[in-house]
DNA sequence: AAAGCGTGGCA
DNA sequence: TTGCCAAGCTT
């Protein structure tokens, strides 16, 4: 969960699936959907997939989480950062987990001029020596808990608060003043803009149309209303009409933004006038109450168009 | 190996 | 408003 989310994000999450799911076993026999239903906002979904299938292997196993690095990246959606934060916190052994913090401490610690993320390799190689310390190796778990904690609160990436910083006096960027210059970014390529149309189709008895995404590619296996694919441009009504095959009469409802990590997405919505006689029951067409929604996986892009269309 | 993959908070 | 960034992993 913690995978490029924030603490604050991530701990009523956190403590909802502890309660439904108090072990391993729990959580290994519960079904994908429920797991998938219950990670509805927390985004990066191919995340849950991977908690759900990585618990089963650990429970296949004999259910015993491995104490060995190389085993640990064998498990699905664990790799070089989790697998040491796991065994320096949860198994006291030396390891350093290098995440974003641990990475600008670093650089800004030796001064690091070459610019993420080519630099990220030889920051590893630095990072790995922080803990050549009697006491650090002593509580490697602490260790690394405390440098999470310096990054989040005192080395920050704006504004780092070098005069409270207990590493201060060993710090090459602040002795050179230059802290808050480090670390260096690449510049990034600019976000495009996709286009889409999406349906707002309720039928008699006040239900809604969802479909289910594919399990691959964005918000995978995430519930939606009949979208059109996202293009470079918005569709035609008639377009998506077409495309979604939910024929009927609409009124436009509005635009929607949203912003993706690597997009930026307009959403043109328009809703279906009366009630629809076209839909049949089949795999891909799924009507559910509103109050039932919380059984599935749905993205924040998906509520808020449902919020948007409700209230227009 | 570079790109794909969400969302929310904050400057 | 926009851009940055967060306890990264996978392909």
């Amino acid at each position: 969960m913690l995978q490029q989310t924030q603490v604050s994000t991530v701990i009523p999450y956190f403590n909802n699936f502890i309660k439904n799911f108090p072990t391993l076993n729990d959580m290994a026999h519960a079904p994908l959907d429920k797991i998938m239903a219950m990670w509805t906002g927390l985004g990066y979904y191919s995340r849950a997939r991977n908690l759900h299938r990585c618990v089963q292997e650990i429970v296949k196993q004999g259910g015993a989480v491995p104490k060995t690095q190389e085993a640990l990246k064998a498990l699905p959606g664990i790799g070089e950062y989790t697998s040491a934060a796991i065994l320096s916190i949860g198994y006291n052994q030396p390891y350093v987990p290098i995440d974003g913090n641990v990475e600008r401490i670093t650089a800004r610690l030796f001064a690091v001029q070459e610019p993420l993320p080519s630099s990220k390799p030889a920051l590893a190689m630095l990072a790995k020596t922080l803990n050549n310390h009697e006491e650090a190796l002593v509580r490697p778990g602490d260790f690394a808990q405390g440098l999470f904690d310096i990054g989040a609160t005192i080395c920050k990436p704006k504004n780092p608060l070098c005069l409270i910083c207990p590493l201060s006096d060993v710090c090459k960027a602040h002795q050179e003043k230059i802290a808050d210059l480090l670390p260096k970014k690449q510049k990034k390529a600019e976000k495009p803009t996709k286009f889409g149309v999406s349906l707002f189709i309720q039928n008699s008895q006040g239900q809604l149309l969802f479909r289910k995404r594919p399990e691959k590619g964005v918000l995978a296996g995430t519930m939606e209303l009949p979208s059109t694919i996202w293009s470079e441009q918005f569709p035609s009504l008639e377009q998506a009409i077409i495309e979604t095959d939910c024929k009927g009469e609409y009124k436009k409802l509005g635009d929607i933004k949203h912003v993706f990590t690597h997009f930026t997405l307009k959403i043109r919505l328009y809703a279906l006038v009366g009630h629809p006689d076209f839909i049949t029951q089949d795999q891909k067409n799924i009507w559910l109450d509103l109050k039932e929604l919380h059984h599935y996986p749905c993205s924040t892009l998906m509520r808020k168009m449902i919020a948007y269309s409700v209230k227009t």
